[in-house]
RNA sequence: GCAGGUGUAGUGUAGACUGGUCUAGCACGGAAGCCUUCCAAGCUUUCGACCUGGGUUCAAAUCCCGGCACCUGCACCA
């Protein structure tokens, strides 16, 4: 499937569109719809529960989407999302203005205006380098929105470019309210806003995006999760120094020289994919970033990446990030605040892994990955547990013997399921719309369930979507039916 | 941001080159009714569109210009 197929289904199903569509809609900003926004609480309550409410020291926060300048400043993002871009105006290739000037023998003063740069510019008579032609103007641009507060809108503030910094800036006092106990984890479901020079190709590339993520503090003398649970499997990992895919134990990636906390981490997050959202072996990897790719402040960087074949082939969807201790040690700078914690009669600035997963893309993934057009049949095949309905109620003809079985049998399930009901057209049509959005199961009333003559009184069929086969279930024991096919199995 | 392409009912499209016969066709879809005892059946009625703003012309969905959006490539993406 390519993208405007990909956005047309989204579109026709009620996942996502861009916003304020009727206006001409705006680049890089899309809202979700009825199912999208279902299928979205779907994957966040999920990964809720898999990454962070199953660990004990792991917690769920929240935080605003708009953060003072300082805390910005203090984590680099000020000054780095701040670059000055010049465009040759002959090539229009666009270079960061300290980059191109220092590569061609001009120092610029830290903190240049633009104005500075054009002055350097014509100073030193400077050409385009690949094609000699005249530089344009120099203009400040920066990733980050600004927001002005206050009567005179005289503060400066930002929409936050990453969740992380919430969770950063909660660390002490959620570290003191835990009783300074390490590991502690901090999770974030959340929107992050970065001002992308151009938004494209559906939800990849966002100017308002979801982000979930869990930023782990630990001591980084003491953080040595089990591995053994995982000695079985093996992750595939394209490593930096090979640049080759590979397929590796656990330990083998520890002799590798991986520290063993990250492997953890990988291991519990190729087993997310591959186990629990269902995606084929063969397209999950992770990337290992470095050199010039890999940010500064990371000691160990790797992005999580699915082949999407509406997106060309395997790309990012979240990251696995052994941040160091840069991240304390900013915020302790710019507040002046300490933020040691104390083990054992140490005192040590705790170290951050990130797990940091976008929620759009990973949704557009999963529909990538899972919807298939073949023979004429459109079917989502999630996972049943990640599918916006679980199962939906049809009355097998518009007939008042079985419509209100029908009805009665749709207020009972809604109380512990969600559930559609489709009365019209015929049964067909109804089991094909299911299966576009993904409905696991599709529970049919006919004229055995309300004729107490026959020896199919009291059951209905469970009609299983992949499959398209039928079970003849009891109405009693249906609730026990659903929920064991639809209970999610971490372990 | 640059270059090229595209923009027609809810969805997918025909029409555009060669302006008028387009009061814009078709399929799916929605609504109402009939029929129908398990995989998009059929029949009847009905709903619904030329991205936006200018211009050319007797006449614009069609040609020209601007805007917006999307697609592809390039550039950018601590």
């Amino acid at each position: 499937m390519n993208i405007e197929d990909l956005l047309g289904y989204a579109r026709r199903t009620g996942m996502f569109w861009p916003s304020a569509e009727i206006y001409g809609g705006s680049a890089g900003l899309y809202d979700y719809g009825h199912i999208g926004a279902m299928l979205k609480r779907r994957f966040e309550n999920i990964w809720l529960s898999y990454f962070v409410e199953r660990n004990q020291n792991y917690f769920l926060i929240d935080g605003t989407t708009i953060l003072p300048e300082k805390p910005l400043v203090a984590s680099g993002h000020a000054e780095r999302f701040n670059d000055i871009l010049i465009a040759c105006k002959k090539c229009k290739t666009y270079y960061r203005a300290d980059v191109l000037l220092s590569d061609l023998g001009v120092q610029l003063n830290e903190g240049a205006t633009p104005g500075e740069v054009d002055v350097a510019v014509s100073v030193n008579g400077l050409k385009c380098p690949k094609c000699g032609g005249q530089l344009g103007e120099a203009k400040a641009f920066n990733m980050m929105i600004d927001v002005a507060l206050g009567p005179d809108r005289s503060d400066h503030g930002y929409l936050r470019p990453e969740t992380a910094q919430s969770a950063y800036l909660n660390f002490y006092r959620e570290y003191s309210l835990l009783r300074q106990k390490l590991p502690l984890g901090l999770a974030i479901i959340g929107r992050a806003y970065r001002n992308e020079i151009s938004p494209r190709q559906g939800l990849y590339r966002l100017r308002e995006l979801i982000q979930a993520e869990l930023q782990i503090f630990f001591d980084d003398q003491a953080f040595q999760p089990d591995l053994s649970g995982f000695s079985g499997t093996r992750i595939n990992v394209v490593p930096y120094v090979t640049g080759k895919l590979e397929s590796m134990t656990p330990d083998e990636l520890v002799s590798r020289g991986y520290p063993s906390f990250y492997v953890y981490h990988m291991a519990i997050i190729d087993k997310f994919y591959r186990k629990i959202l269902g995606v084929p072996d063969s397209k999950f990897r992770f990337l290992e970033k470095g050199g010039e790719d890999k940010a500064f402040y990371n000691k160990i960087h790797m992005d999580i990446e699915i082949d999407i074949a509406s997106w060309g082939g395997f790309k990012e969807v979240g990251g696995l990030h052994y941040r160091g201790d840069y991240d304390l040690t900013s915020h302790t700078k710019g507040s002046n605040k300490s933020m040691l914690a104390k083990s054992e009669g140490r005192e040590f600035m705790p170290h951050v892994l990130e797990l940091s997963f976008g929620v759009d893309r990973n949704l557009w993934a999963q529909l990538d990955v899972f919807f298939t057009n073949a023979d004429g049949r459109q079917v989502l095949s999630l996972k049943p547990y990640f599918a916006p309905y679980s199962a939906a109620v049809l009355p097998l003809q518009n007939d008042a013997s079985i419509n209100g079985k029908a009805r009665e049998l749709f207020l009972q399930l809604s109380r512990k399921f969600r559930i559609f009901y489709d009365s019209s057209g015929s049964i067909g049509k109804r089991y094909a719309r299911m299966d576009e959005i993904g409905t696991p199961y599709c529970i049919t009333i006919d004229y055995d369930t309300v004729d107490s003559e026959s020896q199919n009184f009291g059951t209905v069929t469970v009609r299983k979507r992949d499959s398209r086969e039928q079970d003849r279930v009891k109405l009693p024991d249906l609730e026990n039916y659903l929920q064991a096919s639809l209970s999610v199995e971490f372990d």
